[in-house]
DNA sequence: CTCTGTGCAAAGGATTTGCACTACG
DNA sequence: CGTAGTGCAAATCCTTTGCACAGAG
């Protein structure tokens, strides 16, 4: 993401979280910032190591509770794949398409999908306010078959 | 699901695992047995306690490696909501399809979805051997708007 | 000033690993 | 018989909790 959508998914950010009576403290700030520059798809701690470069005052804990608090407020969605840690995707209106592999666990991804009808009727057929979609194809990749 | 059903679907995974080279020990008899009888959708844990009803020997190593088996085979899948344990789910063929809160984390399940041609794309382009998918909506439940 | 947010350390829960033993094929 | 599978306990990894302190509004 270049720095210019970057500052302004940053503002967007930070009107949400005010709107919903937040503070924007500095950890918070540098860690969104974070998480925007690198594109999301990144579980917590990874997230926590990026942000310690830029301020290794930052605790573990803070990442923790603004990704939690980033999810509830509809922003991010964390996926599990595997057992290991939770990664965390940007919701910025998207979708998320992966293609993963039962044997390896490999993930591709991909774009195409034909959900925003579905996405319509659902959100009317259970009065949702719908966010975004994720949709995950499982198979054997060509190594594995 | 029946019990002919589940007698029919535990031959083939027997021969499916047998066809791997894989064993057909006791326990993994009464895990698979079990896991078709309830249907899926259960943490390893909770096919633990189900499983000792009939068989109290059985180790929880046993039932977490024999998930695990099953799903390098294809044959059921874990999914991962919230960061509690995975539940596995059947995948005899199947999709799965949630509505997800992401204020309070509740689940929904519908049937529709148009994704069998974007399947037999993605089997075509990437060589895929595609075995099912799962679609997951995000939005918010009318209590959390 | 007040109350939300922070950071630490310790607790908690789920899953994995190491290893000797068992039993399928 | 040989090797894959089993079961236990301990270890590990990720995440949450409790609590005193700090800083945003």
């Amino acid at each position: 993401m270049d720095e210019q959508t970057v500052n302004a998914r940053l503002d967007d950010i930070q009107s949400a979280l005010q709107q919903k009576g937040h503070r924007l403290t500095r950890s918070r700030q540098k860690i969104v910032e974070t998480l925007l520059n690198c594109g999301g798809h990144i579980t917590a701690d990874g997230l926590l190591e990026l942000v310690h470069e830029i301020d290794p005052t930052v605790g573990r804990m803070t990442v923790y509770r603004t990704l939690e608090l980033l999810s509830e407020l509809g922003l991010i969605r964390p996926i599990y794949q595997g057992t290991g840690a939770a990664h965390y995707i940007l919701l910025d209106g998207g979708h998320h398409h992966h293609l993963i592999c039962s044997g390896c666990d490999a993930v591709f991804e991909f774009e195409e999908c034909g959900l925003q009808e579905v996405g319509q009727l659902l959100a009317e057929r259970f009065n949702f306010a719908v966010e975004g979609h994720l949709v995950e194809f499982y198979g054997r990749c060509p190594n594995c078959q």
